[in-house]
DNA sequence: CCCCATGTTGCTCATATGAGCATCTTCGTC
DNA sequence: GACGAAGATGCTCATATGAGCAACATGGGG
């Protein structure tokens, strides 16, 4: 007795799809061949389309998966989405990515907006020379100095202005100071007022998020402890945009720290036209939410894994 | 510095495919919105699949590699070939397509030889009843009574028969004797010579090959001693067709176990218009090759590792 | 600097294909 | 067995697409 399991007309539908696909016979010379009328194998077709029987797949490093791009779209009320698919490589696939992104960006962005950190390191790495022609990069969170490995908050904005043959405008600042004090004192100081100014009125932002735990950036630039960083887990944290540290609904998890922040502010980036949010990798999953959630970014660039978690039923 | 190693052309051909098979925009569309003509976007998504970009598969247990197929047919200059997608359990999807193959052959065969093994078994497991109507199956070579699972031999001619609405004809005889008369003397006894005249006049075959080690169904059947397979090895045996061991070049490796052995000849095989052989799995690679270069078969129904193996340059 | 070889582009036109609709089956309900 | 709903089928017709060709760019040798 066989087990009949796959129906007949299942069975039709494969071999018509093979005619088509793998022997590229016309629909007409399949209908004629399996003595069906053309009609019922472009039916079958779309079927087996439909049904999951014919996949296509484009294959390629540079690919996107525009279907779950619309979904984020609609979902989080987004401008536009980027979304590539799985690698081994995913940061550098988002990086390039948000690079080509970047490159694509119309009306071009007169100042460029960005913060600092590994994902936003491999965008600059990313981006062609020439990818616009006098653009103004303003960083947008303090970050100088204090860094072990020397820089990389500035070389980051200075390799994207260069690139777009523009300059770099930087913050001279650190990024979290000890003393709420300290920070309104250094923010209001011309040197770093300025700067602030500009980044507030950028055409455009870019910017990605630290996961709250001790493999932040901000831990290893030495800012905060990796004691102070589970403190601000207790209290909700999910991860930092620009520096200061949200929950799970996009607000400071710690009023204190955030005044104690130099840098743009969470709703200038909330009213901005265009900021884009770069995230790859699992452990980023909450604080994408969190942005994505609480209208922090206006478009984004991620993972396929990211975004399905984003879309996740919850 | 961005190492392009994708360059720009080839990026356009990927945002073209996606267009057109993930979000199933017309070509006309997409070269509105990408600003080129339809028919650079005809070309390239005829790139596209050229190069690989786009990958069209067809994923169902019973879909078939065609093009395999072909290659296979002309190379091998056989009637037909069958060939399955990789698989957990080749065994069963290979006897599925050769259930397939048997029941869609036509003309209907009047009288079916047919050999016996695990393969075969598969297969007539994997017939639907009804699959022809009055059918009449003849076992090509001998092997009732000595197996230690009992009737495995005449159970699938039964089965294959049965299901076709037909009667099998056995063939009531050891498949190797001790000795050479004793093998004249049974193929000529009444009882025997008829079920082999009907054989040898049958309209088709089918039947599997076995490998030349001691897992062969002829050695679980006590005809052979793990000593005696490794006798035949040494002489250059691949494996059996029909009970008969064969070299790389299909010649009968050792002539006196030959003359012992009840069943259809090698010749007669070969001179059949219709005699498909049914093969799965990596071991069977090399009596597969003997087989197909030594024009045993007609048609071939393998899965897709041993096609490529049976492709593969020498 | 010119010229031919080679490849690319935009086109015409025949063909392949899908949308939309009328008709025909099939099957459950009364 | 009659009836209607849901689905399958074959068709017309507008549209999408690929083949084939002429015009055009490109880029080495002379």
């Amino acid at each position: 007795m066989p087990l009949n399991t796959i129906d007949d007309a299942e069975l039709l539908t494969v071999r018509v799809a093979e005619l088509y696909y793998d022997e590229e016979k016309t629909q007409d010379e399949i209908g004629a061949l399996l003595g069906i009328t053309r009609w019922k194998v472009g039916r079958l077709l779309t079927q087996a389309r439909e049904r999951g029987i014919v996949r296509i797949e484009i294959v390629h490093p540079r690919a996107r998966r525009l279907g779950v791009e619309r979904e984020l779209k609609e979902r989080f009320g987004l401008k536009d989405a980027v979304v590539v698919p799985e690698s081994d490589d995913m940061l550098s696939r988002v990086a390039q990515a948000a690079a080509d992104y970047l490159t694509s960006l119309r009306p071009v962005p007169r100042v460029l907006g960005i913060s600092w950190g590994r994902t936003l390191d491999s965008v600059a790495d990313n981006l062609p020379n020439g990818w616009a022609s006098g653009i103004t990069v303003v960083q947008i969170n303090g970050g100088v100095s204090l860094n072990r490995r020397p820089g990389t908050a500035s070389t980051t904005a200075a390799e994207v202005a260069h690139k777009g043959g523009g300059q770099a405008l930087l913050l001279p600042s650190p990024a979290i100071l000890e003393r709420r004090e300290t920070a309104r004192a250094i923010s209001s100081d011309r040197t770093v007022a300025t700067v602030l100014e500009r980044a507030a009125n950028a055409s455009a932002y870019l910017y990605s998020a630290g996961v709250a735990d001790s493999s932040s950036i901000l831990v290893d630039s030495g800012y905060l402890s990796p004691a102070d960083v589970q403190e601000l887990v207790r209290k909700g944290a999910v991860g930092d945009v620009v520096g200061r540290y949200i929950d799970a609904n996009g607000n400071p998890v710690d009023p204190g720290l955030d005044e104690r922040t130099v840098g743009l502010g969470l709703d200038q980036l909330r009213s901005a036209h265009t900021a884009i949010f770069v995230v790859a990798g699992e452990p980023k999953h909450d604080i994408a939410r969190a942005v994505v959630t609480s209208s922090l970014c206006s478009v984004i660039v991620t993972d396929e894994v990211t975004a399905a978690a984003l879309l996740e039923e919850i």
